[in-house]
DNA sequence: TCTATTTACTACTAAAAAGCAGAACATATA
DNA sequence: TATATGTTCTGCTTTTTAGTAGTAAATAGA
């Protein structure tokens, strides 16, 4: 099995995607992605990020209903795969364990 | 003041070095890292990793004593600077955040 | 039916990260 | 002084990530 690892910025969108649920469409998450980081970033961006992140499993999705606000083409709504999660929580573990070794961090407890 | 992202590869080696302190030098971290990550890496790599880690103010290193071992070229010992502190702190923080957020996830307590 | 609105999507480019091969250097010991 | 050893360092290529610009689709309401 190729051996797939994630950017920052996919990274970022893969856990906005985790966080925002139902609601995980692609205008969202771009919102989403400025409010928690406060840096501006192009729907383009995240629409290439969600492809790639597709492309390798850890994403999937499917269209929504039509909204109820005026307007507006069907949102595809991205989920999590288990694979995404898997990869997710084993880049998480591996962080925490690298930031408890490092003296140079007040460390969180498990 | 130029944005500088950190890339996944170049976060590991910015914690390995601080986590190996006065042993930071090259071919050390290229061995801790395969031993932590179980993954193989080039010594190579790891050397152009510490340079663009450099430029971008996260590390400054020195030339250490000759070794006592038989043999070996004087060891370039890096440090994690304050810059490089502050970026690894804040980026830990965002991570902790997002990940607390993210209900798939039975979260840590700070 | 026209128009404004919300959204997705595509094709492309640019920039950055990662990796590789091999040369160069310094040192200890035989 | 020759050799083995441990190490740095350079230049280059490949791959991946990030970003841009612009088009297309769907729908609600006037």
């Amino acid at each position: 099995m190729k051996e797939t690892r994630l950017g920052e910025f996919e990274e970022v969108i893969l856990l906005l995607v985790g966080i925002l649920k139902d609601s995980a469409y692609a205008m969202k998450i771009a919102e989403e992605f400025e409010s928690q980081t406060k840096r501006p970033v192009s729907i383009g961006a995240v629409h290439s990020a969600l492809t790639r992140l597709t492309e390798k499993g850890f994403l999937d999705s499917k269209m929504g209903e039509a909204s109820a606000a005026r307007g507006g083409r069907r949102k595809r709504i991205y989920n999590i795969t288990a694979l995404g999660q898997r990869t997710l929580s084993e880049a998480r573990d591996f962080r925490l364990s690298l930031w408890q070794q490092f003296p140079g961090f007040a460390m969180v407890s498990i």
